[in-house]
DNA sequence: GAGATATGTCAATAAGGCTGACATAAAAAT
DNA sequence: ATTTTTATGTCAGCCTTATTGACATATCTC
């Protein structure tokens, strides 16, 4: 989207900053993130320069940060059921791809088998996870979402949502699409084709 | 940074595919996200659009994902240490902010001390954080890496480094800034000041 | 000096993961 | 019709990260 200017630029004059005084006690916090601070060798000679890069510690640090706050949300609202962010994972992944198997699951979330099954017990026996015998494969146990189930994992990605889009308001227009790009690319090579299917479904579950 | 034009239309196309049609089964893994599919009410009417926000599945998930590749890599050095991502956490903001007190980063970290304690305690046994009396108040602890530590964290910075390279490379150029935004925007406000004078310093330590 | 602070430490507990060893039912292969 | 493979479940023990609560020790501050 290419926005340098039109927007953006302006911020807190920031970190060298100049003037002298006390910055220090900052307005609550600026709105967006301090300007002209590419990581150097952002735009590199093209050279296939494997030399040194200056860290990112923007980046890796924003994103530490954003993160932890991300998962806190429904961290909350899990605990008020004794349940943990293992459980969010579960519910949300049975949810968004409703009948999905155990073997799928666990190949979503990498956990063994016996992680999984502690805390999928307990979904189970509190009501908010279903399991079905496959239809074509009896040995499978396909997982559904109870309404109870539905509406917690609802109102956890609702919280969630509430953040980004707060978050992307406070965003040039077109940040979205740069946001999506670049997580996508974050992921492992060889699992994002994986992760590509899950999000922008197409294949159809098992009955 | 080589973007195909503005935007990042062209979409899959590579590998497998072939023929046209078939846009639902990713390639294994196109080169960007696909497109056009924000959030609905993306830019809903300005009102205050209070009710019903349809969750942002895809940001949630590519961050679920992203994340856990970003951390995998630190993750992998810090095993054949016998240490794990908290050792990892206390070795980054120690070197980012050399000489801060344990009161400081046990509030970066939001942890008790009991638990930096466990994993500090490792970290300067075995030679790669160290420990001075604070000059003005010498109860304080001031934290240093120490050479070894500063291999190790810049190690670590590296490898994350080098992953958030490859994806913004895989971006449109203004894509860094958009990341930067919205993961700012993704804090808790009542954090975000902290936050930005971490990483965007200015305040002087302690001597 | 008295009290507040910065840090350290012991003990118990929890959550989420892992490995290894088995067990069962149902599908597949021979 | 067996035998083998798969998909799933389960028991047991252990690790890492974190928590809470109770104290202990310097060292400031008033």
């Amino acid at each position: 989207m290419a926005q340098l200017r039109t927007r953006t630029a302006a911020r807190r004059s920031a970190a060298v900053d100049v003037s002298p005084i006390e910055e220090e006690a900052p307005a609550p916090s600026d709105v967006k993130a301090p300007r002209a601070s590419a990581p150097m060798n952002a735009d590199a000679p093209a050279g296939d320069d494997r030399d040194r890069a200056s860290p990112d510690y923007e980046i890796i640090e924003l994103f530490f940060f954003a993160y932890r706050d991300f998962v806190s949300d429904p961290d909350r609202m899990l605990n008020s059921y004794g349940f943990g962010r293992a459980h969010h994972r579960i519910l949300h992944f049975v949810g968004r791809q409703s009948g999905l198997t155990i073997a799928e699951l666990l190949d979503i979330l990498r956990i063994t088998k016996q992680s999984l099954n502690r805390v999928l017990k307990e979904l189970i026996r509190d009501g908010f996870v279903e399991q079905r015998a496959g239809v074509t494969d009896r040995r499978q146990r396909l997982l559904y979402l109870t309404e109870k189930g539905e509406a917690l994992s609802l109102a956890m990605s609702a919280v969630q949502q509430e953040r980004i889009a707060r978050a992307l308001s406070k965003c040039d227009a077109g940040a979205r699409e740069a946001v999506l790009d670049f997580l996508f690319a974050m992921i492992d090579p060889d699992d994002s084709a994986h992760v590509a299917r899950l999000v922008w479904k197409e294949a159809g579950r098992r009955s």
